[in-house]
DNA sequence: TCGCATCGCTAATCCGATTTAGCAAAGGGA
DNA sequence: TCCCTTTGCTAAATCGGATTAGCGATGCGA
């Protein structure tokens, strides 16, 4: 049976002052408004006493500012990635004194209409809509303040975009590669070697490549994988262990790698002893498994940290119309790339 | 420039009525309240005509119920573990409108603090306590409607819990080697044998260690394990092999049990031919690693879902204070168990 | 014809804040 | 002494709905 909640009325009461100056007193607003010293303090005790705080339900629909935005994405809430894009996204919202409401569409775009009404409803200040995977998306109408995460919108829509620098982390592979002195014999699984030799859809995968290509790195051939899992990196690895004897691999993901891993280990190669392997994305796995992973990392946190600081700065007026911001993707320096002997 | 949302007061204009009345339409109050059937209709086309659609912050300002809830996890929504129980909780929640606001302490008890007043202030109509890894906590006062989710409250606070059922997760894990044959010379990787050898505040450890003594099963040793990460997976059975010449491992988690298939492929074994693995959690990585592994799942998705259900059904006071709810963890049979020769 | 119940709808209040407009008292200049 | 500022505070309106109390018209029985 906990007390009702102190109102503001309430506190106007305790110090002895109308509701009207308990607000401007609590917003701030005193000295603007010629409250005396005196009475500031007073109410400023009272409150301290009583333990106001404001309803923010209230604060909300007088003002028709919540404090409150949305993040809604096709699925990424469920995926490692995912974890760490929302935390982001949490602590520079709660940098801000901002919750966050989530919401997932499963990709479907009647249910992502709900999603976003839910949270229009509830006077949300803008809305994140982010993706599981880096690619393009169609933006729904009259959405608002919005920011698009790890996607760019397919009609131009001129909402800002955050997505990680793909194409950068693809010279990133490479040079580790080159710096170790790799620059032939090098083989990438999962798509390549050229830009048509992708899986549907994946942005990533096209960046990567004209990453990797552009620092001059000769790509001695590729391996499609329909889809980034540990088995047909698995099956890739072994077709290509079939034909050819790589001094190098760039796996297109850690996933890639780690059936990659396997068929090296079958095929009595070592890594990084006989194979160096470089990877994307830095998922836990990389450093689980023997040797650790060296790896591009895909910064979920940084994304949705970005995210929120973007929403803002958007809401301020601050960002050019369909401007995009890319995130740097870092070098995890770790076991799997030896000298070239 | 989006237009003015349609209010209660456009709608009652369009239909050529008084606010109440459109409001009693609207919320289904019209027959409990003679508005004849014509007006009615009138009404709700007008309503569908204009797109109305009630402004969720005045309702809950007016009612004082928003239709929200808040999710407060320690630092669970960076896990992968806490994805699927944020999808759970999600979904659950979608199918009664509701949305959920998402939090996370750090384990800060300052922080947890102001995410709760935050969360009040914004009138949510529960609250679901998470915790990232099975654990007691203790419960902050005044909290209004709660569930604790992965958690048990430390002095009895009354708060329904809902905690995977590990007790019978040990005994299924047990039961596994059982039916193929493995009545000895199995050992415990991550814990054990005794139910004082667990890593320090584990509630998992110590529930599985009992449900797989209650089988029956012998118990041949255990290696704790200070933290169930690979490499002390792989550093415990590395010991373990030094001694002992095991037919099953029963490894408290599937990072433990990565860490075991690399130190029994170091030692020629091979996996279930000579050795019989059979885990804890279905991590991801249990499906990904080869043979596939064995593993008794964390219920994460049904965990949140339930958390949400129980919530509910708290607050229409079908509830015992205290309840405990827990919920069945599902054996997922892959390729790492054989029968015992 | 009067009184009363029923029908169908609406005026007014409330939720808890913010914000605008303005009032009473004190001070200052002519 | 009168008028005009300035000071310090408050009454009242507002946000967008839900809800309570009640009003006018009609029907019915006596």
């Amino acid at each position: 049976m906990s007390r009702r909640r102190v109102t503001l009325a309430d506190l106007a009461e305790a110090a002895g002052v109308s509701r009207t100056t308990a607000s401007l007193v609590m917003t701030g607003r005193g000295r603007e408004l010629r409250i005396s010293h005196d009475v500031e303090q007073r109410v400023l005790r009272a409150a301290d006493e009583l333990g106001y705080r404001p309803n923010a339900v209230s604060v909300g629909l007088r003002t028709g500012t919540t404090r409150t935005i949305g993040f809604v994405s096709d699925t990424v809430a469920t995926s490692r990635l995912a974890g760490d894009m929302i935390k982001g996204a949490l602590e520079a919202a709660r940098e801000r004194g901002v919750m966050l409401f989530i919401g997932e569409s499963e990709g479907d775009p009647e249910l992502e209409r709900g999603l976003l009404h839910a949270m229009q409803d509830r006077q949300v200040d803008g809305i994140i809509l982010a993706s599981m995977f880096t690619r393009t998306i169609k933006v729904p109408k009259d959405i608002g303040p919005a920011v698009l995460l790890n996607a760019l919108p397919r009609p131009a829509s001129g909402l800002p975009s955050i997505v990680p620098d793909e194409i950068e982390a693809g010279r990133s592979a490479a040079r580790v590669l080159l710096d170790a002195g790799h620059h032939d014999e090098v083989y990438v699984i999962g798509a390549g070697p050229t830009l048509r030799d992708v899986p549907a859809d994946s942005v990533a995968a096209v960046e990567r490549l004209i990453g990797i290509q552009e620092t001059g790195l000769k790509i001695a051939g590729g391996r499609v994988c329909p889809d980034w899992q540990p088995e047909h990196g698995l099956a890739a690895t072994r077709a290509l262990l079939a034909e050819h004897r790589p001094r190098a691999l760039i796996c297109l993901n850690d996933r890639v790698a780690l059936g990659a891993y396997q068929a090296l280990g079958e095929a009595g190669l070592s890594v990084p002893g006989d194979v160096s392997v470089v990877s994307f994305d830095d998922h836990p796995i990389a450093s689980w498994i023997w040797p650790k992973l060296t790896t591009v990392a895909l910064p979920h946190y940084e994304l949705g940290r970005k995210a929120v600081e973007v929403l803002f700065a958007q809401m301020a007026g601050e960002v050019e119309p369909g401007q995009v911001f890319r995130v740097p993707m870092p070098v995890r320096h770790r076991e799997s790339v030896a000298p070239r002997s």
